[in-house]
DNA sequence: CGACCGGTTGAAGTATATCAAGTACGGTGG
DNA sequence: CCACCGTACTTGATATACTTCAACCGGTCG
């Protein structure tokens, strides 16, 4: 369990190590969790890259997330009987898995760990925060460049550079996310570039000019600021 | 803390009522966390409504959410050091207030209650998904539509009427709610009047065809369904 | 090789944002 | 009591950014 703990975050106490979780990999294509049936476990992502999904009453599926290394996935199953969206591994992964009576168990005996849990929850709803920050923007451009500067952050988080991004997920994953057509992303992330603020190859994007997205992103009103800024 | 418990589901096990939780009272338009100033308490609602939003960079409001009775204000503080969203009340409400300390006391002593926090917190989660879903859809009328229907739910849940409505916000807090313009608010309003499903006074809204609500709710892609279906 | 998937680019129609005027309501003060 | 004001809400006209439909390119897999 120590490295449960690093991985969200927390020094492991003595003895943590005797307790054993389980690390499972699960395939890229995976689906990890089904929406609609029954939790069991939780799990937290050691390494990979997930999306979660609502899927609405009409089978449209509406992605809400991109979770990651120390992210929870399977939180919205401790209410009760049926998980509310699907988890679907985007890339080969590993996460940590507890069943749900395990846990009560261990964060009973572990402060440490139920802390951790308790921060990742709250970052979890935090997040979904930002979601809505990212959907109520209007223009296009505004909803990707703050869909690319919550990636950059979060990558800066992680230890890791926060101007090269790897995407892990389709443009029509992303689309799903921003509440925008496919299309749309594809010609947002052109303007962007021949703006100047990036270079995109394929699923690699080089931010160039974080301060050029940091206002793009600030417009929540107002189809385009200003193009020529 | 018998009526806190009652309040969140759960019911109150013997020597809960020695426990004594303040029940604070909120007047319309307070606000009760303040986005930005580190966290102290947490907050269940007991009676009232609430909209919680997130400030943009640019001073922009996002209604997140529109949380009453029973649910839980303030634990997107958990993580650390600030709040990510305010909570202001909408009418005179009241709350039960627990310092973070308190509840990491009581939780460990009375396993009612974390369970009842984790089920709340599941909730929240699960909400954070449905704001998605209604920020989603592509017609302002479909996001009328998934919004009305939302709180029509929520209505049952709490033993009231579904089909009779009081929307305590403005139209304006909708209109941010649902990523829309809060002119398109009254017009698509107007329309679904028009169209038979629902009757609209003021803040106070009937719905009439819940079938035909649901069909337009459906709506995810594509302009607009059948006007005439 | 042909089919398929992911991505990009083009053209047309339309729903919605924006600006602007007008209405109803609730308060305050004469 | 009525005039007055501010806020919330409704309604109208125009412009535009988006969706949609479509064709096209480059991979990968059968």
């Amino acid at each position: 369990m120590g490295d449960l703990l690093q991985v969200l975050g927390q020094t492991p106490p003595h003895g943590a190590d005797n307790v054993l979780v389980p690390l499972r990999s699960v395939r890229a294509g995976v689906t990890l969790i089904h929406a609609g049936l029954s939790p069991s476990s939780l799990h937290v992502v050691r390494l990979g890259a997930f999306k979660t999904q609502v899927v609405c009453d009409d089978g449209y599926e509406q992605v809400t997330g991109f979770p990651g290394p120390s992210e929870i996935l399977g939180l919205d199953g401790l209410q009760g009987e049926r998980h509310t969206f699907s988890a679907i591994a985007l890339e080969d992964s590993a996460v940590y898995s507890l069943s749900l009576r395990e846990l009560d168990d261990l964060r009973q005996r572990f402060p440490p760990l139920d802390h951790a849990m308790q921060r990742a929850v709250s970052r979890q709803l935090a997040e979904a925060a930002q979601l809505a920050q990212v959907m109520s923007a209007v223009s296009s451009e505004a909803r990707l460049a703050r869909f690319l500067l919550q990636r950059s952050r979060r990558m800066a988080l992680l230890g890791q550079s926060s101007t090269r991004l790897r995407l892990p997920m389709s443009r029509r994953d992303i689309a799903s996310h921003l509440g925008v057509a496919h299309e749309t992303v594809s010609r947002s992330l052109g303007e962007l570039s021949q703006w100047g603020c990036l270079r995109v190859q394929q699923r690699e994007i080089e931010l160039m000019d974080l301060d050029r997205l940091q206002s793009l992103a600030r417009n929540t009103r107002g189809p385009l600021a200003s193009p020529a800024l």
